[in-house]
DNA sequence: GCCATATTTGCAACCGGTTGCAAAATTGAA
DNA sequence: TTCAATTTTGCAACCGGTTGCAAATATGGC
């Protein structure tokens, strides 16, 4: 069986509390004292159990990693990002799929049972309901790519969606439409209210301006594609450009105009959200607003850390600037 | 802070052990205990605390999920239905992300600490040395996406490579076409190894057929642009078809035939491998091999399951079929 | 070499639960 | 009602560690 401290101190002949003592740093031990339990420990193949150590300390270095997004290739990235990053720091991601998931107090459970030290919440779509449940439960919490509020009940790393609402009217004004839209996610999801208010609020700022809005069920392919197609077989008339809600659902509505036989960026222009790697792929070549994602997750990690040693820190939001990355689906100008 | 197994006690005016009894279930607890110690509990917010309990169980309901593909959107569905699939049976995925990591010793400690039950490494890139050195562990483990050995060390599940490699050669001679290449992942993955051997020795049980092949970098779009673009601009001409490593590395391919304004289908054939969802969309459009993802995924949740019951169960290997999906990039027969 | 001070070590209690065993309580047949 | 068989309950030891405290040892100044 596996060794334990009491095979290592036994076998050194010291006490238990020497052995965990050469295991935990800044404790005192003599360097005689750390060679034999070394040694021992060495012999035995013997490693510490950090749960058993989380019963005394209080910290398990776990940390929930909770999403719903998992049909983004972005998430995929934010993923690779926040594990590599946690894991850096000693800390160990225990991920938590609340894909379907409505109930927020289950989610607690969920992750309470394990008491991780604290907890990231990593989307867009999932209701503030559930950030604010864990910081209600006392863990230490995050919320990733969450909105951005004045007076923020739990910290909030991400980006001005607003902001990047109206940087998307502005562009599309510079392009010179007069005739635009906005073709939003799912209208439950904050992300897309902020968006939408962003963008309506830049273009009526602008006279002369024609705006149409409507909305996909997720942030998916499929989703805006469908969308985009109900849109072309309307007996309304098309915009000259769409905003859509984020990159997939950009890719799904160029999906659905092409074929239609419309021809992107000279029939109709789009721009997306997000810049995914697929964006600059050539054969997608989205315009888009990039997100900055490292800097969004190494910063949600710093915070996260931070409230470990500090769990009553103030909330606080933290905003990264996003900009334009103009590429194929709108024209040059 | 947190409500104990000795304050609901306390509270109920009974044992801890009666306590502990409630709340673990198959143990004798009467009617009325039962309702006056969830009585206490509900009152005092009590919830048992899984890793406290796994002291003595020896059970922590922790599985290590260990990847290294965070680059291929596949694997966000891959994570998807791990995570689900785990969660559905009260197990919870520790993710351990390996990109960078070249010993199999260092993984095995970063996950022993938390003394996880059982262990899934789901690569295709990673070398069969990670799986086997968790066996080594004594920790139960499963390769998904692994290579399929005859005698297999440990558990593998996932598709015939080799299997594959025929069935591309196969369906490209189909097609017509008397000049192909492989253009594989890296060369010192298993898989693109296998697919490579399938392919050319298929190929070579046809007579007049000419066979080329070269290898990326990564099973990455870059990679697959790269590689292609280097084809392109040597001297040597271009085969007729391509059969790519996989699905992402057959898009950078494309991007870069596109590029040099190469038609595809009607100047090269493309099959990649994957079938993941972005193949389908139709401005990509990709002719591929399915692999069945949601079966391996499942088959290597039930395996480690029952591993859990039965740790030395006889190492098993269980491949599932592929078919060839015909889309854009393959002409119309 | 002596003594005051600083460092190292071990004891024992504790973290939040589980579990074998025996005592207490309940059941039911006579 | 009595007593044997069965079920429920509590005691106490244990899982694998940590840590405050006091005893033991080492250090250094004279």
């Amino acid at each position: 069986m596996k060794a334990t401290l009491k095979d290592v101190a036994l076998r050194a002949g010291v006490s238990r509390s020497a052995v965990s003592r050469t295991f935990t740093d800044g404790a005192s031990v003599s360097a005689k004292m750390r060679q034999k339990v070394e040694r021992a420990a060495r012999e035995l193949g013997y490693h510490p159990n950090a749960l058993a150590s989380s019963l005394t300390t209080g910290r398990t270095k776990l940390i929930g990693l909770i999403s719903n997004n998992f049909h983004n290739p972005i998430f995929l990235q934010v993923f690779d990002l926040f594990t590599r990053g946690l894991q850096e720091r000693g800390l160990r991601p225990l991920l938590v799929n609340l894909t379907d998931e409505t109930d927020p107090e289950k989610s607690v459970r969920m992750v309470r049972q394990y008491s991780v030290d604290g907890v990231i919440v990593a989307s867009s779509t999932l209701s503030p309901d559930f950030a604010k449940a864990f910081k209600e439960a006392g863990i230490p919490v995050v919320h990733s790519f969450g909105r951005h509020t004045t007076s923020p009940k739990v910290h909030v790393v991400g980006i001005d969606n607003v902001e990047c609402g109206r940087m998307a009217a502005r562009e599309l004004i510079a392009c010179g439409y007069t005739d635009v839209a906005f073709l939003g996610g799912p209208e439950s999801a904050t992300s897309t209210q902020d968006r939408y208010t962003g963008f309506t609020t830049e273009i009526a700022r602008h006279s002369g301006i024609k705006l149409r809005y409507s909305f996909a069920k997720a942030y998916s392919f499929d989703a805006g594609r469908d969308e985009m197609s109900r849109l072309l077989t309307g007996e309304n008339t098309m915009a000259q450009a769409y905003f859509c809600g984020d990159d997939v659902l950009t890719i799904g509505a160029l999906s659905a105009l092409q074929r239609a036989g419309k021809k992107v960026p000279d029939d109709v222009g789009l721009i997306g959200l997000n810049d995914m790697e697929l964006a600059r792929w050539e054969n997608i070549d989205l315009s888009t607003i990039h997100q900055p994602i490292s800097q969004i997750v190494s910063s949600s990690i710093e915070l996260v850390v931070s409230m470990l040693e500090e769990p009553d820190r103030y909330p606080e939001a933290r905003l990264f600037p996003c900009r334009v990355v103009r590429r194929g689906t709108l024209p040059r100008v």
